[in-house]
DNA sequence: TTGGGTGCAAATTGTTTGCAATTGT
DNA sequence: ACAATTGCAAACAATTTGCACCCAA
């Protein structure tokens, strides 16, 4: 008998048109319940294959693009190569990567966002679209001595 | 006899500990004469070849890095997989890129520095770097009718 | 002279694709 | 039944690296 949360991703799929297969769903969850809200590609796949699926790596990555295109994920490029995605839930947000840890922060600026606009509008643009991600390290309290 | 251009870039490399070569002079007059202030490393290879020189790929790609670490440019990750790197000289900037023709603008912004500096202290942060880039699209003018 | 620098080819890394077998609907 | 989907291996693209030779200091 399936749980709430399976059918609530049964619908996600045939909403936009995908076939309900056991490596989408699974991939889907995974994307819902992990820790970590932004994996990589590996990070998925790593956990289906802990939790006993046997989901190629190929699979995760065509599943990952269906995905974004469908809206349901979105894709981030931060520093070092390897793409991140994360479920595309708390509509937008930008990021903030703590160097030191590797931990993502999310958070919103409407005033940011608001001189975006203005920047291209002044450049004779629309604002398609933006990428902004605070590169930090923890505050240093008490430091000197 | 060397002309101004040649002394200066022959400075900047020794001042940063490089052996001034050959590839490495090149390299640095294609960064700060070449129309494109934004170039990929393929794009740097390329001109070399046209313009005569004799050198490999991976040297560029080498030199690049070198460069990068002694803060002669600055090397930024826009969307689509390659690497474009600057000539770092006019003092920190952002980017907006135009998605139809690929245009890259530069501009600047003290508001938004500092609301990111504000962001990053509010969470227990010290901003360390950031990467800013606008996905932008050319104003469509009168296009209702 | 000599250690850093270079070219070339081979190796890596992250991601995509061709194809035959498999599976949702 | 049939087209969509998957797994696997091979293909790819961007970038890095090993190594013998070369050249700036």
């Amino acid at each position: 008998m399936p749980n709430r949360s399976e059918r609530a991703e049964t619908q996600d799929l045939r909403k936009v048109g995908l076939k309900v297969t056991h490596p989408r769903m699974r991939i889907l969850d995974i994307l819902g319940n992990a820790q970590k809200k932004h994996m990589t590609a590996e990070d998925v796949y790593r956990l289906l294959i802990e939790q006993g699926d046997d989901i190629g790596l190929a699979t995760v990555y065509r599943v990952l693009n269906q995905f974004e295109t469908a809206g349901i994920v979105v894709r981030h490029h931060f520093e070092g190569g390897q793409s991140v995605y994360e479920l595309d839930q708390d509509g937008h947000h930008d990021h903030m990567v703590c160097v030191a840890t590797g931990k993502v922060i999310e958070f919103q600026n409407a005033e940011i966002e608001r001189l975006q606009r203005e920047i291209a509008e002044a450049h004779g643009y629309d604002l398609e679209d933006h990428s902004l991600v605070l590169y930090v390290r923890p505050k240093k309290v008490g430091k000197g001595r």
